[in-house]
RNA sequence: GCGCCUAUAGCUCAAUGGAUAGAGCACCAGCCUGCGGAGCUGGGGAUACAAGUUCGAUUCCUGUUAGGCGCACCA
């Protein structure tokens, strides 16, 4: 409904101000708390460029037009020439009741466009450490977002099940069986001490990199489980070897022109405007390189319909990049139908100190701890709500304490309050109303009110900066308001039925953007706690 | 050396080029004979440094400093 009046207001500036071409699109934004308003708009002072007038002087014709509207109370303008709206009560309680998320006007299209977001993507070798956390986090929550505003967007996560990694990983497993170190270069970390105690007796010793594989893969998939992350599918590598699709990637890749030989391996040339140098695709003893793999995985993406790529890589994978847009531009794809959303790594912090982390001498610190420590919900609000290209500091002594300190306590207390508010109006048979009264709103619940209607927009931000890192923001705004109208305005008052089931009805639309809200990064939402 | 990312309050995080830079936690002062005090109200406290573009810069450009990551016929 938002939308609609955004519309309305463009089409009306449009023709008020016909003689203008290249009018700037109209945005809403909040307003700044100190003003008092609804909707803020900055379009006088963009416009003022396009036409070479006093933005303030815009600004005032604009809410001359504004003020005509039956869905706008006010519209004022202030220097340099921001315009801001009150919108009509009645007006602001029809909007709040609007849960809808889906654009309704596009119901009945079929859809062109389908997204598939890969990450975590963690090599079979070892259960997944925290770093994959906030790979997993990113990844799950945007696809959500994207599901809940009408996206079609599927979750995968590449097992990469076909490298020499089992051999090595077989190896290592032997020398736990034996009660020995694994090799110099082999997998270091105590859960194979653990496996190693779960080999079935007759097992040969050339199953065991199989094996242990096998295993590691129903961990990451049960801890993925546990940390409310859910794919679509897993997809094996060796799916890929089984169809031949290296051969026929490779196949494909030389009718380009871009693929030679050179010192008995097969190079592509990537460098130029992307990537700075060459790349083998198949090494001089033959064996086809990961690169070759992935971009036959990145091939059979397109090949199963999806236009939009997105991938999740940590940081230290960043170097890698530049060689898949090459890729993706010689498979014949346009460069922007292939996303890489980067997200820095995790810095451990314990006492104070970074915690050193290193994989091959097993002291990375798992998922699974953490989320055993720390709790899954505090875990997924915190890792959602940093930006993806920016550092996480997580300190484990906070997280361990399960105190406020965490901000996921602060809104999941408003779900648990308007739970037990609800839980005491049953017993008193009080009805929750369908409608908010609009006489003599309070100004905490109008306030409230208007928070929501920030809701989807919110969301859409997720979806334009592809990140999560919104909604957590403005579900800590949205519960800060609420607790703000719990203590101003009384909900249950028997000697004002009505006020009381009006006011009933504004928790539950909190309840609900919440809850939805939760939901969409994987966080419960408790009656109690 | 080259490339990518980052620097905002004591801590952890926000801010499509906009207004008085917002929150949570911590700290100080208040608030419970009513729906959950894991709460509310008030207070102090921040854009690493230097130039530039702009009516306007935390945001964009350049440089400096500090930190993280990457530069394989590994994945």
């Amino acid at each position: 409904m938002l939308t609609i009046l955004k519309n309305k207001i463009q089409h009306t500036l449009a023709g008020n101000f016909k003689d203008f071409s290249g009018l700037p699109e109209v945005i809403f934004t909040p307003a700044p708390s100190h003003v008092n308003a609804d909707i803020s708009l900055t379009w006088a002072l963009s416009a003022a460029k396009v036409m070479r007038k006093n933005p303030l002087e815009i600004a005032k014709k604009v809410c001359e037009i504004l003020e005509s509207f039956e869905e706008i109370s006010s519209a004022t303008f202030l220097p340099p020439g921001f315009i801001n709206i009150v919108l009509k009560d009645d007006f602001l309680v029809e909007v709040s009741r609007d849960r809808r998320l889906k654009d309704r006007s596009k119901e009945g299209v079929v859809p062109t466009e389908k997204v598939l977001i890969e990450f975590v993507s963690a090599n079979p070798t070892g259960p997944l450490h925290v770093a994959s956390g906030r790979g997993a986090s990113l990844g799950d929550s945007l696809v959500k977002i994207f599901r809940a505003l009408g996206h079609a967007c599927d979750a995968e996560y590449y097992v990469n099940d076909a490298g020499n990694q089992a051999e090595l990983l077989g190896q290592s497993l032997q020398a736990r069986a034996e009660g020995k170190e694994p090799p110099e270069n082999g997998y270091h970390g105590l859960y194979l001490v653990d496996l190693a105690k779960k080999i079935p007796q007759d097992l040969p010793k050339s199953e065991y990199g199989r094996f242990a594989m096998e295993e590691l893969i129903k961990t990451q998939q049960q801890d993925m489980k546990d940390f409310g992350v859910e794919f679509t599918r897993w997809f094996r590598e060796s799916e890929l070897h089984k169809e031949k699709a290296l051969d026929k990637t490779l196949d494909f890749l030389k009718k380009t022109g871009e693929v030679y030989e050179k010192d008995g391996a097969v190079w592509f040339g990537t460098s130029g405007e992307n990537d700075d140098k060459d790349r083998v695709l198949v090494r001089s003893d033959k064996r086809p390189t990961y690169y070759l793999a992935d971009i036959a995985y990145h091939k059979n993406k397109y090949d199963r319909g999806y236009t939009h790529l997105i991938d999740i890589l940590g940081a230290d994978h960043h170097g890698y990049v530049p060689r898949m847009k090459a890729a993706v531009k010689t498979l014949g794809k346009s460069e922007d139908s292939f996303i890489a959303i980067i997200h820095q790594l995790v810095h451990l912090i314990e006492n104070g100190e970074k915690v050193k982390m290193s994989k091959r001498a097993g002291t990375f610190i798992t998922l699974r701890e953490l989320m055993d420590d720390v709790g899954r919900d505090a875990c997924r609000f915190f890792f959602a709500s940093r930006t993806p290209n920016a550092h996480l500091n997580f300190d484990i002594n906070i997280a361990k304490k399960k105190t406020n300190e965490n901000p996921v306590f602060y809104v999941q207390y408003v779900h648990a309050r308007i739970c037990s508010i609800f839980k005491t109006a049953k017993e008193k048979n009080i009805e929750i109303a369908t409608k908010v009264l609009t006489e003599n709103l309070a100004p905490a619940e109008r306030a409230l009110l208007s928070k929501m209607l920030w809701f989807k927009p919110v969301l859409e931000s997720c979806v334009r900066d592809l990140s999560p890192h919104h909604l957590t923001t403005y579900l800590t705004e949205l519960a800060g308001l609420f607790h703000s109208f719990y203590d101003s305005c009384r909900v249950l008052d028997e000697n004002n039925l009505q006020l009381t089931s009006s006011r009933l009805f504004t928790c539950a639309l909190v309840k609900e953007r919440i809850s939805k809200g939760l939901e969409l990064i994987g966080v419960s939402s408790p009656e109690e706690m």
